[in-house]
RNA sequence: GGGCCGUUAGCUCAGCUGGCAGAGCACCGGACUUUUAAUCCGGGUGUCCAGGGUUCGAGCCCCUGACGGCCCA
């Protein structure tokens, strides 16, 4: 039996024992008088002003993350989700529940109820008169001093890396005031939340490429949300003249540090507005969001010191490049042109590139590094972004703004394009773009939007904002990982071999008597493609053999 | 894609020049009425990432691969 069994086992065995004693390890419901919290509150007032005549007694409820025996007395600390306290269980005062202890371990939920008291060492502690098994863990929890390092562990199984680790649970609980935070910053702003569809039949409104998926009913493809954009402009369209929406986005691109592919995003649209009233916004915004939350506007990141403060810095484009590349790009207005000139610095770029994607990689290699304070990146080429209005002094270009901090983008912004002909005209580039370009991303046309801008859209500011990008600053981590409760990741090694050997019995139980060479051939074509793309033919052959034998010998 | 580092008990990690696989926590058995990572006594529970090679002998050396971390593109 390995050890990890008999974990399992003994814990399993308590569960019985308690069973036998006639109690349930997992009972329905338990009535606690106080959070954690309330109690050290209530006990803290009464060291200050004196207890009450009539003292009630209370009840609280936890984890147990700490046990410490002494025979006939036990202190445990229990810990809820508001804080943690110690319990203290006399064989003296707690009668048969004192029993329990025999079937308790690190993990489980128990509740007691007593009296409030400082122990001796002036520990704020539950003194029970009764104690109940609340919830029995069958699995051991992770280390409790140095909690759970493995990276893989603690992103499979977040659940242990918030039990275990502080500084995660911390963290989660600050992304989620930072949501609340901004919602609040909206509403104040007279901002509307509203949803709109994330199953689509056409995923349009960025450059990305969909997951797809089928609806059964209606026998037709539909697409994963790429952007809430084109609905929430049609919310503007109708009327509705403030509207913001929060919601996850999916697209169907690789994982690294800073990309999952479904994230979080806040698109806003206003009316009347346009990017310059969004850029105050924004800076605003995450100004407030800070002081609210981190009690600062100056925030540690990456070794850097960065001050969230209003203003931003507004940075040209084309002067930005040109200042940190050397390279004007309106000198090199066709892909082949401005290609050489990046072949010459050493940025690398492929005969395939189109303009927009040069300069895309011009500035993701050249300016978005030196971005580290604050900083808006201002009037982008019209070839980048179809949604967005034409600048009307500089040819070429549209009002359209990035917005950036220790290197990162976090939001971006336009005027929008309210003009329903030249919508058609832009969207109508991107397809013939695609066509050049097979392997890049870019918009698609959505005929319902496009009527619906025929109905008469205002002016209008918008404005998409990466919430895992702001909580990744505003928490320090350097990866997107770390900033959602469960990643996607790719399969582990032992998920990958997990997978093969269920693949080798599925066939070997199908068709024992098969020939090794078609064995092999029919395992291989049940691997799902990740598997199979990453298993190597040596390491399919001999788990392959290996059950070969296995079986022969069983026969 | 390239470089470096790593993968050993449930967890956190040692393991020297190739010679019986280790510690702390956790766990199991026992003691203990005021502990705070309780303490004391006894017990090591293992596919050393996988496969192959060298060797009398491999956790360690060599090769191939998987997975991960960091750095660079």
């Amino acid at each position: 039996m390995t050890q990890r069994d008999e974990y399992f086992q003994v814990r399993a065995e308590k569960v019985e024992r308690l069973r036998e004693q006639g109690i349930d390890p997992f009972p329905a419901r338990y009535r606690r008088t106080h959070t954690i919290a309330q109690a050290l509150e209530l006990l803290a007032r009464w060291t200050e002003r004196g207890r009450p005549a009539r003292e009630r007694s209370v009840s609280v409820t936890g984890r147990v993350t700490g046990v410490r025996n002494m025979g006939r007395v036990a202190f445990l600390d229990l810990r809820d989700g508001t804080g943690a306290m110690q319990a203290q269980l006399r064989r003296d005062l707690t009668g048969a529940d004192f029993e329990l202890l025999k079937s308790l371990d690190l993990g489980d939920f128990l509740g007691v109820r007593g009296r409030l008291i400082h122990t001796r060492t002036g520990e704020p502690t539950v003194e029970a008169r009764s104690a109940a098994m609340l919830g029995k863990a069958l699995r051991p929890p992770p280390e409790k001093w140095h909690g759970l390092q493995d990276v893989q562990q603690r992103l499979r199984q977040r659940e242990a890396d918030l039990i275990a680790n502080d500084d995660v649970r911390e963290r989660f609980v600050l992304r989620s005031k930072l949501v609340a935070a901004i919602r609040r910053f909206m509403d104040g702003r007279g901002y509307l939340e509203v949803e709109t569809p994330i199953l689509l039949n056409v995923a349009a409104g960025a450059n990305a490429r969909p997951f797809v998926t089928q609806h059964n009913a209606l026998s037709r493809t539909l697409y994963l949300r790429i952007a809430t954009e084109l609905h929430l402009k049609r919310c503007i369209i109708g009327g509705l003249d403030r509207v913001y929406e929060i919601g996850r986005i999916f697209r169907n691109e690789g994982l690294d540090a800073t990309h999952n592919p479904e994230f979080t995003s806040m698109e806003s649209y206003e009316a009347y507005a346009d990017y310059n009233d969004i850029m105050s916004l924004v800076e605003t915004m995450v100004e407030g969001l800070a002081s609210e939350l981190l009690g600062t506007t100056t925030l540690e990141y990456g070794g850097a010191t960065i001050d969230v403060k209003a203003p931003w810095r507004r940075l040209d484009l084309r002067t930005a490049i040109l200042e940190h590349a050397g390279i004007d790009i309106d000198a090199h207005r066709d892909a082949a042109s401005l290609a050489g000139r990046m072949r010459e610095i050493g940025v690398v770029v492929t005969q395939e590139d189109s303009w927009g994607r040069l300069v895309d990689k011009l500035l993701g290699d050249k300016v978005e590094p030196h971005l580290v304070q604050p900083t808006f990146l201002v009037d982008y080429p019209v070839e980048m972004t179809p949604l967005a209005k034409r600048h009307p002094s500089k040819g070429g270009y549209v009002e359209r703004f990035e917005g950036f901090v220790a290197g990162m983008e976090v939001c971006n912004a336009f005027t929008e394009l309210n003009d329903p002909i030249e919508q058609r005209r832009r969207f109508e580039e991107q397809e013939a773009l695609r066509v050049e370009h097979a392997e890049e991303d870019f918009d698609r046309l959505d005929e319902d939007f496009l009527t619906a801008v025929e109905y008469g859209m205002p002016p209008t500011g918008g404005l998409g904002v990466g919430i895992d990008r702001l909580a990744m600053l505003f928490s320090g981590q350097s990866t997107v990982r770390e900033v959602v409760l469960f990643p996607h990741l790719s399969l582990s090694q032992d998920e990958m071999f997990r997978a093969v050997d269920a693949a080798i019995q599925e066939v070997l139980s199908r068709l024992p008597t098969l020939s090794q060479d078609a064995f092999y051939e029919l395992v291989r074509n049940d691997l799902s493609a990740e598997v199979a793309a990453r298993i190597t033919k040596g390491e399919l052959i001999r788990r392959a053999m290996q059950a070969f034998e296995d079986q022969s010998q069983a026969i």
